[in-house]
DNA sequence: GCGACAG
DNA sequence: ATCTTGTCGC
């Protein structure tokens, strides 16, 4: 949305116009405009029909200097690869926790932008609400971009919660005090959980059954494992 | 002051 | 995230 804060247009050089991004270079200031998006958050399930799954994943080199950045869009009920885009970009903030977005949607919006079509819903590494702010990677780039997202993290960043369910598919809920932020998910029996929050424009039900619908035999979801593997440059197609 | 801390 | 060897298991 180029009426959130942050959000710039800037033009190509071939006179095209995509969005961009000018946030604050000061850690303080990133918070502070946090907490102001976290407002804006739409928290009701809102998707059109979703016919295709987007992924969204960075990754460095360069010792950190350059950000590659992965999109892909897959079929939403074969999960078949329709599309796959991986472009650099040079990285502009540190990694500090909490801040993970300002550093990695840059390279996300830039990918995004390459896609011939943008995905209905889009699955992105990392959280959504399960956030300090409530304003984790998920949600700030379904925000900047005004297309629903879902955050699905590796690991906790914040909340509680009690022993995730043995059972695939089951999940114990996540919570900020007594507000449920997210889900444990069990994705795959014998291996550690992962983390799903809404991000932008999905409740939790339907953000844990896009996950599911993406889910294979894997521990991730398909639309970050073809992600991942672009982004971080492994042996693919 | 002491831990915790997505990618 | 990235670096980085061997090892366990299907």
């Amino acid at each position: 949305m180029p009426d959130t804060p942050g959000v710039v247009r800037r033009q190509t050089t071939d006179g095209r116009i995509c969005l961009d991004h000018d946030w604050p270079q000061d850690a303080r200031a990133c918070r502070t405009l946090q907490r102001e998006l976290a407002d804006r958050v739409d928290t009701r399930h809102d998707t059109g029909p979703v016919a295709t799954l987007g992924g969204v994943d960075i990754g460095f080199e360069d010792g950190g200097r350059t950000t590659r950045a992965a999109a892909v869009v897959l079929d939403a009920t074969t999960l078949a690869v329709r599309e796959r885009r991986l472009v650099r970009v040079p990285t502009r903030m540190p990694y500090i926790p909490g801040l993970l977005s300002f550093r990695e949607i840059p390279g996300a919006l830039a990918a995004l932008e390459a896609l011939e079509t943008p995905p209905d819903l889009i699955l992105v590494d990392g959280h959504g609400i399960a956030h300090p702010r409530r304003l984790g990677v998920a949600t700030h780039l379904g925000l900047v971009t005004g297309r629903p997202t879902i955050g699905v993290a590796k690991k906790r960043l914040t909340g509680t919660h009690g022993p995730a369910p043995e059972r695939r598919g089951a999940w114990t809920p996540l919570y900020d005090g007594e507000t449920v932020i997210g889900a444990v998910l069990r994705s795959r029996e014998r291996v550690k959980p992962i983390f799903i929050s809404p991000g932008h424009r999905v409740d939790l039900d339907n953000a844990i059954a896009w996950t599911l619908q993406a889910l294979t035999r894997y521990r991730l979801p398909e639309t970050t494992r073809v992600a991942d593997r672009l982004a971080s440059g492994k042996p693919d197609f």
